[in-house]
DNA sequence: TAAATAAAAGATATTTAGGTCTTTTATTCT
DNA sequence: AGAATAAAAGACCTAAATATCTTTTATTTA
């Protein structure tokens, strides 16, 4: 559904809102290092978010990644707009050019269901949310289960 | 979400499933050309369907595909899974390895609901519920909207 | 049984997503 | 100002998905 692409914005996204501040900014080495990304493929994503100003950088010495308090604020739907477009949520289920709200493709109105459903999920979820999740213990790069 | 393979495959089950027979078959070309899709491209779908039993084929003078009873009656995440694996209705939605029903990452809760009711409305869903919808009106080729 | 037909199979080409490497630019610190 | 640092930018490479073309095999009919 979402691309690599996509998934690794989140994810870095996500790491660098938990671990980096003005004060101490994140490498790229860390980032991909730590998250097990490839460091030039992630390095072309950053930078796409940076350009719509999702996540800010400073270049040179102590530079590095982080996010301002208005980028932990954004919501899914934004990161997966600029990486990924939002064809997935306007898009037919059956890829059909024809299908419309009014006049439904078979499948339309099941599939409507679920694909307006991660929709509002995405547009809803913020950055910061999913950040307060991982502070409760659940499962991101590190936070390994405890039996 | 699906592939092109995957629409593709299931334009053309319900196309064969409504308008082939065994006493009239349709060709490859006849379905390519109503469904607007790649000859060959189309072939090669069919012919991984037709090795599962999905599809029915003939080779020869009179030959070409259609639908048994049995094949009518196939659910769409079968379709699904031949073309594209079912590795979207398992995988975690910011692909993390590390998460799991017992230690869900941030996302995973409110995602699950989706992916779940996705899978749900695949396996429930037939080629020949799609056809009774088609014959009822719904957008499908050729099915054009009545103002 | 030979010719015609149509799918199956194989080989090859194109496009897009994913990934790597090198050079340039901005910033900091000495 | 000059050296060091780190992101930005550009060029390039690889693999997978998509698409095309050619040959083979199975079937029918004359």
């Amino acid at each position: 559904m979402l691309s690599k692409s996509c998934v690794y914005a989140l994810r870095s996204i996500v790491y660098i809102g938990h671990h980096a501040t003005v004060e101490h900014k994140l490498g790229i080495k860390e980032i991909a290092d730590e998250l097990d990304l490839p460091v030039h493929f992630l390095s072309k994503i950053l930078q796409r978010l940076v350009k719509h100003n999702i996540v800010q950088s400073v270049k040179g010495p102590h530079g590095g990644f982080f996010l301002n308090d208005k980028s932990k604020e954004t919501n899914l739907l934004s990161i997966i707009d600029v990486i990924d477009g939002l064809a997935f949520f306007t898009n037919c289920g059956l890829g059909l050019k024809e299908c419309s709200e009014t006049h439904p493709c078979p499948l339309h109105d099941d599939f409507k269901i679920y694909r307006d459903g991660l929709y509002f999920l995405f547009s809803e979820k913020k950055i910061s949310d999913l950040i307060t999740k991982i502070e409760a213990g659940n499962a991101f790069i590190r936070n390994l289960p405890q039996y």
